[in-house]
DNA sequence: CGGTGAAGCTAACATGCATCAATAGACTGG
DNA sequence: CCAGTCTATTGATGCATGTTAGCTTCACCG
């Protein structure tokens, strides 16, 4: 299988965690790749999936909608297995949406079950996913509870950062994403309005750029100070040995 | 192994999801019990286990320190599973603080390595309880991006009751917590002096009377409204058939 | 080239929440 | 029984954020 615009996209998440081998073998469950515009609902609320769905370039929000205003819940980037939950839960209680283009790989549940039953390795390396997924969700909580908006919004993209730093598509100097103020509003879970004062603050306190979703920075280590941002939550130390005395 | 104060108290998260024998199966993980005192720090962050935890009985909070203060990012009700995470990852990004007495059930990360090969029901099991985790995970971040602190509060409280309800713990009128205005400070993001006033405001509003951490109301329908509570993330109505076609 | 719509930006006022200060009630240990 | 501590409560003040309204900028497209 041939994937577009990626070297090993799945180095990321599982990059410890499996051998090469292993990594091949989780991209040869991918039946097909498909492409998606901006916007587009990948995956609706509800819906009975029988295949699961890995991002190989783009981003996808996670979001839920409540009282006619939307909100994002998570993010994602490539490498992520996006709806792992569907698997197991076999629907999922939100819905995933493109922002910017996005290039997908998709996985039947039939493989993905002969997977597990062949390879007990891989099993465990998809569950440390979704515990990955929720160890970020926790953070997103304390995110919340603790910091204001400007901080918010740096923690947010600090995060984005160091995840694709461990994918080998992080910049020095910037972080490119198609986020408008109103995405980065229905993450932080301020007003429009207000995500727009907190990027001005962030300028303002010369920490970062933001200009149509592109940060840009002179100074990674400043703005994660002001984010408060500690990437211990990302596992991504290399000590942390997975399957070695797991199995 | 006898467990003081609960029938089955696994019966409520993994209720629909295993027959009578895996339950049994489950609690012969289980190699010794434990009681706890309010306050106690159960696990703290960073340490390396070899052995997971079940809640018996009692509340625990996961808990985040940063920047002296505390934030509780998550609240386990018996029956669950607190530390599974640990099985996988080997070291937990947070603490877990036992909120009033509890008693716990030890299972050795030995036992466990054993169920997970001898049974792949049980490993499934064990991975939609972490996947649980994270969808109540998600509603929290959406919470807290929406609701004012009342509102959470009542969100919290009514999420609770749901999954007593669950486990056959729950009481039509009232629920008992050993929570403190400065836990539900600590849950909500907000100073305690707010948290009180959130309080008064729910019993201004005549929606529940909340005293020393235990509930009473005389319309939890209302008060579910006034939360905009639903309850389908929790993913406990009956027709999801978790091991039926999955296997 | 100019219209159109989405996104970004700004101002003014209203509300939510933090903070400080102070007090009262409840539990605990002497 | 008292003192000390933790918790609950209330008021005053200022900052963070919501809301409404209007304006600007830019990409796209006829």
């Amino acid at each position: 299988m041939e994937f577009p615009n990626t070297g090993d996209f799945l180095a990321g998440r599982l990059r410890d965690k499996l051998g090469h081998d292993d990594q091949a073998y989780i991209e040869s469950l991918i039946s097909e790749t498909r492409e998606a515009e901006s916007g587009e609902v990948l995956i609706s609320r509800g819906t009975i999936a029988n295949s699961s769905t890995i991002l190989i370039s783009g981003y996808v929000f996670r979001t839920i909608e409540s009282g006619n205003r939307r909100f994002i819940v998570g993010i994602h980037v490539p490498g992520d297995f996006i709806d792992l939950h569907a698997f197991a839960l076999k629907r999922l209680d939100h819905n995933i949406v493109a922002s910017g283009p996005v290039t997908l790989g998709i996985a039947p549940h039939q493989r993905l079950r002969t997977a597990l039953e062949e390879k007990p390795r891989i099993a465990r390396a998809l569950w440390f996913a979704t515990l990955l997924d929720a160890a970020i969700h926790r953070k997103w909580i304390q995110m919340l509870e603790q910091l204001d908006a400007p901080r918010r919004i740096a923690h947010i993209y600090c995060e984005l950062h160091r995840r694709l730093e461990l994918i080998g598509q992080a910049n020095n100097r910037s972080l490119r994403t198609p986020f408008t103020q109103i995405d980065l509003a229905d993450m932080c879970g301020v007003s429009a309005i207000h995500a727009n004062r907190a990027v001005g603050k962030l300028r303002e306190l010369e920490l970062a750029e933001i200009r149509r979703g592109d940060l840009y920075t002179s100074n990674w280590d400043a703005l994660r100070e002001y984010a408060q941002f500690d990437g211990a939550y990302l596992y991504s130390d290399g000590p942390l040995r997975f399957d070695q005395d797991w199995l």
